[in-house]
DNA sequence: TGACCGATGAAT
DNA sequence: TTCATCGGTCAT
């Protein structure tokens, strides 16, 4: 894989930022069966006063706590008790933060992805939080796992389309925190899971 | 112990 | 477009 790897420093900032820059990476899965997507949409969940976040208010939980860690580990959580959502753990220590990834391109592996999935179209592999976890393999294996390592990790893209921000994607429930612009996605990409 | 959460895929 | 599916999570 060509590209420079995301350190710990990357992630180690505001999350808006991160997530922001995030989109048009590559997220790369190395090992027996290696996958590799570009990132097209993202979302950021900040701190303890975002009341889509599951560190709302600051709560510390056994599923949450890593929101609460050394940024730029893996957080993996299920949802619907059948799917499961990927992030990666953000923001400065001591400030809880994770960037939801909810779309790819796929780049690598595509064959293994249409293997995982069971679809024809190529855009039904990644565009969906639920559904790029599957193309990738990733579950509760993963949850936990540091992206500074060899496993699972972001390589920065040089060039990409641009990035354009929207609110986030399903949290009604959250009040006002539902038309905040904290969604980034590559404009105009085919394989973001809800346009704009 | 039980209300709650919301992605996906199939059906309409 | 609607609708059924499900179990982990968390405050009780």
């Amino acid at each position: 894989m060509t590209g420079k790897k995301r350190g710990r420093e990357f992630y180690s900032r505001d999350t808006l930022d991160v997530a922001e820059q995030m989109v048009g990476d590559l997220l790369v899965r190395d090992g027996e069966e290696n996958t590799v997507g570009k990132i097209v949409e993202t979302e950021a969940y900040v701190g303890d006063e975002d009341p889509a976040s599951h560190a709302y208010q600051g709560k510390v939980t056994d599923r949450n706590e890593l929101m609460f860690g050394t940024a730029g580990h893996a957080y993996v959580y299920l949802i619907y008790g059948m799917y499961h959502c990927f992030n990666v753990v953000t923001g400065c220590e001591g400030e809880p933060g994770a960037v939801l990834v909810r779309a790819l391109e796929p780049v690598e592996g595509i064959d293994i992805m249409f293997e995982r999935r069971g679809v024809s179209e190529k855009r039904e592999l990644t565009n969906g939080p639920g559904k790029l976890c599957m193309a990738m393999g990733i579950d509760d294996g993963s949850n936990g796992l540091d992206m500074c390592g060899d496993e699972l990790y972001l390589v920065e893209r040089e060039a990409h389309g641009e990035v354009v921000t929207a609110p986030r994607v399903n949290i009604d429930y959250a009040g006002d925190a539902k038309d905040w612009p904290w969604r980034f996605l590559l404009e105009d990409n085919r394989y973001v899971s809800v346009p704009p």
